[in-house]
DNA sequence: AATATGATAGTCT
DNA sequence: GACTATCATATTG
């Protein structure tokens, strides 16, 4: 039995559970596929949202039909994928933030310039160079072509944390990934003591 | 290992 | 004109 490939009524629900249930689903591009290790969300009443301001030429593809993807360049250099969620007109999307390389894991290692396996996919920007994603899929529509997500569950407890390289709404722990793994963009903090 | 800093270009004030 | 939802490299301990 294969795992459903998701669709539109998966990212149509609000961002907060879509961001958890991503977790331990696959992310396949063409021949290359990861498991998806870390997110973060972004809603529109999130000063550290592309969303915030309201549809700007940038981040409008948040406010669009759920299930697309949306990309941005980060820094100048590197390239970020999200993926839009909730109803249309909802500015609501959660970043891919690092996946556990599955398949065509030779075609990553090239393209990321052959450093190591547990570098490959361990962060936003590089995850998308492994995957050759680039401003071109940006509005990009899952499900109806190479790019797919299949569901999955994750292979440890969820942790959550608070988000990376923002300045603005750091008290919202809006990260989540799973627990243990090695290919993680940075470890989460230890879960409190009692 | 941990920390600091430069690269580099699109977007918003 | 300032700021980024980052990464790689160089430095130090």
């Amino acid at each position: 039995m294969s795992a459903p490939v998701l669709g539109q009524e998966f990212f149509a629900r609000p961002v907060g559970d879509v961001c958890v249930d991503l977790l331990g689903c696959m992310l396949e591009v063409g021949e290359l596929a990861g498991t998806i290790v870390e997110v973060e969300r972004y809603q529109q009443d999130d000063p550290a949202s592309h969303s915030f301001r309201g549809p700007t030429p940038r981040g409008a593809v948040m406010f669009g039909p759920p299930g697309r993807l949306y990309v941005y360049r980060s820094y100048g250099v590197h390239w970020c994928v999200n993926v839009v969620c909730e109803p249309e007109g909802s500015g609501a999307a959660v970043l891919i933030r690092a996946l556990t390389p599955i398949r065509g894991l030779d075609l990553m290692r090239a393209r990321r310039g052959g450093v190591g396996d547990r570098l490959l996919c361990s962060g936003p920007g590089r995850l998308c160079q492994a995957l050759g994603i680039d401003g071109s899929m940006n509005g990009t529509v899952l499900g109806g072509g190479p790019v797919r997500i299949v569901a999955g569950a994750p292979e440890g407890p969820v942790v959550r944390g608070p988000r990376i390289g923002i300045s603005v709404a750091t008290d919202r722990p809006w990260r989540f990934g799973v627990a243990g793994s090695p290919h993680l963009s940075r470890p989460f903090p230890a879960p409190a003591a009692a």
